[in-house]
DNA sequence: TCGCTTTCTGACCATATGGTCAGGTTCACG
DNA sequence: CGTGAACCTGACCATATGGTCAGAAAGCGA
């Protein structure tokens, strides 16, 4: 049984404070790597002492793992567009454009994200074998109907998963390289729908979707 | 004038050290990041003293920065097949094949890049003002050029090029997460000429080429 | 107001790390 | 075989970093 959350000044002042260490944490990770980033740096982005940090977050990995889990439920909770479709066009072009906006808004965590799996994925790998496993064995079935019922092309639905998700968080993984091929500025508004409509256009082509 | 160089054993020793050095560094960076890499791991990986590294590379940034610049080679050098092609089914096609056995043969290299980008590319920043925007315009140029003479669909040539590097490189970047999914077990050949059709199939119909 | 809990933090410590260096060894060449 | 250059390395150093802790400050319920 959970104690209904009274919000006194006290329960106010450790979320605040957890949010704005997480929200620091995800940036200094990002830019750094998990070797790179220091319990220093990441108390000055946050704007407390250092020891402060320690009090919410015992060790640099507990704080690296809530970063980790928070980008992850994102991640997941993207799918949702996904489901419930009457087809391709529309569950993957939904799912199209809730990546390549989490790969906006979430740049950052994203990039948490490639850099845990890129490294092994040594503390979420439990997560991968597990929840991811399920997710994937799901939404592979899905389209494996919508293949069966004549919606689209026989694409392996595994490789086309990975399309997905490489396409869409290349846009965040990569911004850098592409900021710099746009001149060194960030992509537009218009940029990024022509982004989503490039890519939703080539997969849902390249699918024989339309 | 670069002098001729003689195979004796002081030249076979350097270029041999070097060699181990940087395989063993590439690795290193790869498994754990820039910040997470450490000269000693490097020295164990490669079988020498850690002060043996710094007579050949004087600094950690320099070693890091000669693996970033061999895999960049590497990269540029895919395009190769990509030039003097009749079309897009040919050119990207035979593009497509090249990155997917550099992923494949160069997973650590391709981890490194993507990690230096990930990072805001602090040692190549210069490489992606110069080399790689000529090269990214000169590639686009083509694409136009396919599209113009109606061999494929109009596609925005530079969104499409990130396709085929998101694509293609995910197998290599986000290989583990592929490899947990795959039972834990590495991508057969089987399984990488699969890879390889599906994403050929999805890009080439999906830009209206075939 | 009182007593207890939670929050906060400057000062501190043990350790790991990048890098140095003096002195040794091996090699090439005349 | 002598000499100089290239190669090698154990021992060492300065610094940075994750983490600790004692004690102060603030909030809360009675």
């Amino acid at each position: 049984m959970a104690e209904v959350e009274r919000l006194s000044k006290r329960n106010t002042i450790r979320r605040e404070n957890e949010r704005i260490i997480l929200a620091a944490a995800e940036k200094v990770f990002a830019e750094a790597g998990f070797g790179g980033a220091t319990m220093q740096l990441i108390a000055d982005m946050a704007g407390l002492p250092k020891a402060n940090l320690h009090y919410y977050f015992a060790t640099k990995e507990e704080l690296y793992r809530k970063v980790v889990q928070q980008i992850f439920e994102i991640w997941l909770h993207a799918a949702d567009s996904f489901d419930n479709a009457p087809g391709p066009v529309e569950g993957i072009g939904a799912y199209i454009d809730a990546k390549m906006e989490i790969s906006r808004r979430h740049a950052d965590g994203s990039k948490v994200w490639a850099s845990e799996v890129m490294h092994g994925a040594p503390v979420i790998q439990d997560y991968l074998e597990t929840t991811l496993r399920e997710w994937t064995a799901g939404r592979a079935a899905v389209i494996q109907r919508w293949i069966d019922e004549g919606k689209m092309a026989a694409v392996d639905p595994r490789h086309l998963l990975y399309m997905l998700w490489a396409t869409t968080q290349h846009y965040a993984d990569f911004g850098h390289q592409i900021e710099t091929l746009n001149g060194g500025r960030p992509l537009s508004d218009r940029q990024w729908k022509a982004a989503k409509d490039s890519v939703k256009s080539v997969i849902l082509r390249g699918i024989g979707a339309i």
